[in-house]
RNA sequence: GGUCGCGUAGCUCAGCUGGAUAGAGCAUCUGCCUUCUAAGCAGACGGUCACAGGUUCGAAUCCUGUCGCGAUCACCA
């Protein structure tokens, strides 16, 4: 039982005694910086069921507790709040319980529980990532990662848009305008050489269309009759009819993209337990929709399309199958969810990270799904996240406004690489070690900058004013680790190792060890909330605690022997905790910096 | 127009399952490196929490309306 849960029964138990009443709930907050206590009661919300005014009753329990509850100091009521002074040797008995404890604050996993299925990513195969995909691939990852230290079982998988008329137009302008080009001969990353064919695409089907309408033709008409586009329409036929000579060049330059891909993936520092290919998912559905359909779920309109109606819901009527029996967007999306479970059978539940602009969709899709009747669609959520623009708006690849993910990188990590420099703490890191410091740094600061904001709000990304090093940051939560570590070389094996005890607490290393203390919790609602930005706001203030202690109250020249102790290890807990707690963020920790 | 989301300090963001005097960082200004790494610490300055009503002992937080920004309302994905 945790001290909250302790004290909200001895609250109980206490207005019971004095009051002979019944309290359904106390709430508890943490006790305000500017008053003295740890915990706070409130005891407005007991009027309703107590007469008399709230200093008194503050007084009545105070003094109850002071007497009756071991933990409890002292007390004092200001207004409404009964704020509680926690003994020492509470935190000091909650250290030594965590002291040896790895991972503290993960959650075991339950072998027998349900598995969650996160996908994202979920790229197309005609141009490489850019800065959106950065921030769809931190989140998923991260919240991966949440729900793992949560304790679930999880799988991370992506949707890999491998096909369609967007495919073809860089297979085509390759073809047309390549001259063999491939990512050997040119030295490009295939996911570049390939995105290169896609804007060549566009920029001669324009080139035809002004012709066309030189020639006489209205633009609409220019726009559907231009010869490349018609091109690219016969090509995706072909594919679809399987013609060896297309299916073979598909095959090659989507290889290309994900060699590239991997790249990126791997300097993001990203992965994946499966990939699922809308190839092979893009006609799945369709059994399951004539399922729905005599069972009543969906209904057949005159021309033979397949509808299902929401209005019920508040949502309108929305197409699952095509006049000619095609599947949509919907019908695949509804039989992927179905063979995912169908290859994992363990899951109970599935995130999609996916951009705001879809959440009509799976309002709707998750909708049909409970519709079917599937146990896991109640535990489906849409992993929703705000654009990233840039201040000239958004970001068009075909345009060319946009911020390249491999180029972001580069640039973070060459910024971090300056800043290393200048400051000049490396003396005796090799090169190699210098460079694997920048990346960790500079990717640090990118991962960190995007995940501290709330998914769903929108980021304005300006590439003029670079990332901070500083303040509420990455390096900085990073450099507050590598001071750590810096203390633990220097600490004998005595402060390391000796047992804690007859300690009176300094305020700071009391502030610690509550912030220590919140660790589990945090986790548990940033998997609830699916947001890493809870994970980055405690670490965050985590380090700021700990950096008022560093700055305060000297550790390895503290006087008393067991106190020196205490705080190696009490500085050793919180880097631990800062690692954990980045690692859920999928960044890196430094020994030195 | 309907629906959904957002609107907090000059800028970037916390806080939003209602609780004390709304918190950080950046920027500006003061101090602090002969002591564990100054990517730091201590402090100052900065707010009609978009606006107007309502519910409540109590509202940035809940409800209603207005305004602003964005998304969506495709037999595209």
């Amino acid at each position: 039982m945790d001290i909250q849960d302790h004290i909200t029964a001895r609250v109980r138990e206490a207005v019971k005694k004095i009051f002979d009443a019944d309290l359904e709930t106390v709430e508890l907050q943490p006790t305000r910086k500017d008053f003295e206590g740890d915990i706070t009661v409130v005891v407005f919300p007991m009027l309703r069921l107590l007469k008399g005014n709230p200093q008194a009753i503050g007084e009545q329990i105070g003094s109850y507790l002071e007497t009756h509850v071991a933990e409890i100091d002292r007390f004092n009521v200001v207004k409404g709040f009964l704020n509680l002074v926690i003994c020492d040797d509470y935190y000091l008995d909650f250290f030594g319980s965590i002291r040896k404890q790895e991972q503290y604050g993960y959650v075991t996993p339950d072998p027998e529980g349900k598995a969650v299925l996160v996908e994202y990513s979920s790229p197309n195969t005609n141009k490489p990532l850019h800065l959106g995909h950065i921030r769809n691939n931190l989140l998923g990852y991260s919240v991966a990662e949440i729900l793992k230290a949560a304790g679930k079982k999880v799988y991370k998988t992506q949707i890999i848009n491998d096909r369609g008329i967007h495919i073809c137009k860089s297979m085509l302008a390759w073809q047309k305008f390549g001259n063999g080009e491939t990512p050997e001969s040119t030295g490009l990353k295939g996911d570049k050489l390939v995105g290169n064919y896609y804007v060549i695409f566009d920029k001669e089907y324009k080139k035809e269309i002004e012709e066309l309408v030189a020639g006489g033709m209205n633009r609409e008409e220019a726009a559907r009759q231009a010869p490349l586009l018609l091109q690219a329409q016969e090509m995706l036929r072909k594919w679809e009819a399987g013609d060896e000579e297309v299916v073979s060049l598909w095959k090659t330059m989507n290889q290309w993209v994900y060699d590239g891909f991997d790249i990126t993936y791997k300097n993001l520092g990203v992965d994946f337990d499966s990939y699922y290919y809308e190839s092979d998912t893009y006609l799945l559905g369709k059994d399951v929709v004539e399922d729905g359909l005599q069972r009543g779920i969906f209904y057949r309109k005159e021309d033979g399309s397949v509808w299902i109606d929401l209005t019920d819901e508040g949502l309108d009527e929305k197409i699952v199958l095509r006049a000619d029996g095609t599947a949509v967007y919907m019908t695949q999306d509804i039989g992927t969810a179905i063979q995912r479970v169908k290859d994992h059978p363990d899951i109970g539940g599935m995130v999609y990270t996916v951009g705001n602009e879809q959440d009509y969709h799976f309002k709707v899709l998750f909708l049909i799904l409970q519709k079917l009747g599937y146990e896991w669609a109640k535990s489906l959520y849409h992993l929703s996240y705000g654009m990233v623009d840039l201040p000239s708006g958004k970001m068009k690849s075909r345009e060319g406004t946009v911020v390249d993910a491999d180029d972001l990188i580069v640039e973070m990590t060459r910024t971090a690489a300056e800043i290393s420099e200048e400051l000049g703490k490396l003396d005796g890191y090799s090169e190699e070690e210098k460079e694997e410091l920048y990346r960790i740094i500079g990717l640090g600061a990118l991962k960190y900058y995007i995940l501290k904001v709330d998914p769903k709000k929108r980021i304005l990304f300006n590439p003029e004013e670079s990332v901070d090093f500083a303040g509420n940051t990455g390096p900085f939560i990073q450099y507050t680790y590598a001071r750590i570590q810096s203390i633990l070389r220097k600490a004998d094996e005595t402060a390391h190792h000796s047992d804690i005890k007859n300690i009176v607490l300094h305020e700071k290393e009391k502030e610690l060890l509550k912030q220590l203390e919140a660790f589990p919790a945090v986790i548990s609602s940033a998997a609830e909330g699916y947001s890493p930005a809870v994970i980055a706001n405690y670490t965050y203030d985590l380090v700021k605690e700990f950096n008022s202690f560093y700055q305060n109250v000297s550790i390895l020249g503290a006087e008393e022997e067991t106190s020196r102790a205490f705080r190696v290890q009490l500085a050793g807990k919180v880097g631990e905790v800062i690692a954990s707690g980045l690692r859920l963020l999928g960044i890196n920790v430094p020994e030195r910096m």
